[in-house]
DNA sequence: GCCGTATTAGAACCGATATTCTAATACTCG
DNA sequence: CGAGTATTAGAATATCGGTTCTAATACGGC
């Protein structure tokens, strides 16, 4: 079955991470990525076509595994408890996890999508995406009792734009969030999910 | 007197932020600028020592000129109301902005700054900077009475990082943003600075 | 009109970096 | 052991894009 190997995906890409952390995904290059892993540029290309390949791998998984756990923890009776626990999950996560936090919430994916992706990544992109949008609506639903468009607005605003805004400074500070931001954190989520939920009362369900 | 130019700095400065907000900043090319200010890189050239003088001069002059109205605002007398006329006028700069909004908000001062700035362009960061953080502490004090890093840090929170979460995703997609997303952002803001404000009764003044 | 100079113009150069290529290796299977 | 193959290894190549350079140009002042 030929040599074996001395460096695998996940050797690479834990170089990759590496290396993306510190510099950014767009000034990665694939000489650094080799002295990080330690493996040679064949071993490289022998594993991945592309450079933007490699990237978009790296991408995909880490926004996979991360999503796993975050829409998981939505899915309590309670909306907003459950909410509230995702964004707690999502402080603990990026304490536990500085470098891939990094790279999930100081860049955006067209950071690690140089041009356009080859149809593989567009699909695993467009199903992570759609995985995250069933998601979000059925929790719209749960709190609200209706998953317009409006509704996942909010949603969003209050579950992943607010947390990734609240810990974007100390993480590129290299700190961990402080206790302080994450009580301000969840102090304003909380708010903004209860304003949501008045809907609820306020205005009819459509249809 | 010699010949009178016919590309000046505000002509390939334009064609610079055009190419920024369309395929950012790190990919900007001076043959890309060249072509959209009609100035030949020559020209370019002899306006600016490099490619990164030149980002470096538009993002400053966009920070400076955005910060100046937005910091203004802030001075009013009664702090919760100016706090919120300066989030609104956010919201209205990037609808007259849209392509400055882009830089600013989709973007990070790293974005413009390839290595290491020369030292004139760290003294005007730094410049603003300063200023910045004396307007907010300045109105930390209105607000709550103390200026610590603390107060600072909520004070960012609410008038700064806000904001530019709320909006993003509008300004990714080309959109303006909309009445709703404006309106869910200031009750959301008016929220934070009350909660803010609230501990000059709660805590006592340091010193 | 002529001179000096700031500017235009774009071709030539050069370094950095992704990618390819060729050869050597180290295993497994028969 | 020998054949076959996946992998390592890194040197060679190709390309892209920033920067430099040389020549031409157009104007103000004398």
């Amino acid at each position: 079955m030929g040599r074996p190997a001395r460096f695998d995906e996940v050797a690479i890409l834990g170089g990759a991470r590496r290396v993306s952390a510190e510099v950014g995904p767009q000034k990665l290059t694939i000489a650094a990525v080799a002295e990080r892993s330690g493996a040679p540029v064949g071993s490289i290309y022998h594993r991945y076509a592309s450079r933007d390949e490699m990237l978009a791998e790296l991408w995909l998984d880490l926004v996979a595994v991360f999503q796993q756990r975050f829409l998981a923890l939505l899915e309590g009776d309670d909306p907003l408890r459950s909410g509230l626990a995702a964004v707690r999950h999502v402080c603990d996560w990026v304490r536990s996890h500085p470098l891939e936090a990094r790279l999930l919430l100081l860049h955006r994916r067209e950071d690690f999508a140089s041009d356009r992706w080859p149809a593989r990544y567009r699909r695993r992109a467009r199903a992570l995406e759609g995985r995250a949008t069933r998601s979000l609506r059925a929790y719209a639903l749960r709190l609200v009792g209706r998953a317009g468009a409006a509704e996942l607005r909010a949603i969003r605003f209050a579950l992943v734009d607010l947390p990734s805004a609240a810990l974007r400074r100390d993480i590129e500070m290299g700190a961990s969030p402080s206790n302080e931001v994450q009580r301000l954190l969840l102090a304003t989520c909380a708010t903004a999910l209860r304003r949501i939920e008045r809907r609820r009362a306020s205005a009819p369900r459509r249809g």
